[in-house]
DNA sequence: TAAACAGTTGAACAACCGTTCAATTGTTTT
DNA sequence: AAAACAATTGAACGGTTGTTCAACTGTTTA
């Protein structure tokens, strides 16, 4: 840890300009890095699409896996991920796992997404 | 490309399920690819931070890069994602290039995110 | 109890991504 | 015209991430 702070850069107009930046608080990196992590786990078209079937109610993996014509393992995979960011919930039925949309405020954001892309 | 299709798993309900997931249309790969990658976009600390501080108003690289505590050029390759996303414009103004927030419906997104982190 | 099945898990590999560094562009100042 | 400055760019590096594969868990069926 031989780092020691980088010279930055003060461009010549910064005695005016700090005045204002400087009166900028920002939330701590945690806020930030969680933040970032929530859209990380939305920026992944296989967990997108995921989402939309589950739109539709409530489905096994095995059905998840077919529809997308990918492997179980890598639903599942995928499913442990939306868990963890708590977008989706399971029930066990015998052998199957069911998921389904942890809330529906999920879909708000998406379609804001949508909003956005197709605008 | 000698790749057949994988044999994909059937569960036992099967024969009941697909009455229902048969139905279900989805949006072209492209739509989720577009989707994935906006919110790909929102998925790294140091862009939404670069958000954060364009809330405030417009701000040149320099400005950006000093409240962030981070060297130019990082900033600026992420400005170029921002604005290839169309999240932030810009204009120049002598040697400087000021960018400010594309529109205000951002501040909307990420307040979603906000919500969703802390609820 | 054994076989079949739905799902999970961890390791491994390739593809992707963010920062750094050095070189470069274009504008302004001297 | 030369020097200083704000910003951009491309290559390179290390770290992250999504899928595959094989092994495994737990439940149900025969």
């Amino acid at each position: 840890m031989t780092n020691e702070h980088k010279a930055l850069p003060i461009c010549d107009s910064h005695e005016a300009h700090h005045e204002i930046i400087d009166k900028i608080e920002l939330p701590d990196d945690e806020h930030f890095f969680d933040l970032a992590e929530f859209f990380s786990v939305m920026g992944d078209s296989t967990r997108i699409k995921i989402l939309y079937l589950l739109f539709e109610g409530e489905m096994c993996v095995c059905d998840i896996s077919e529809k997308l014509g990918m492997s179980m393992s890598a639903i599942s995979h995928q499913l442990r991920v939306l868990k963890n960011s708590r977008l989706v919930k399971y029930r066990k039925q015998g052998k199957s796992v069911i998921y389904s949309l942890h809330d529906d405020h999920i879909k708000t954001i998406i379609n804001m997404g949508v909003e956005h892309i197709e605008e």
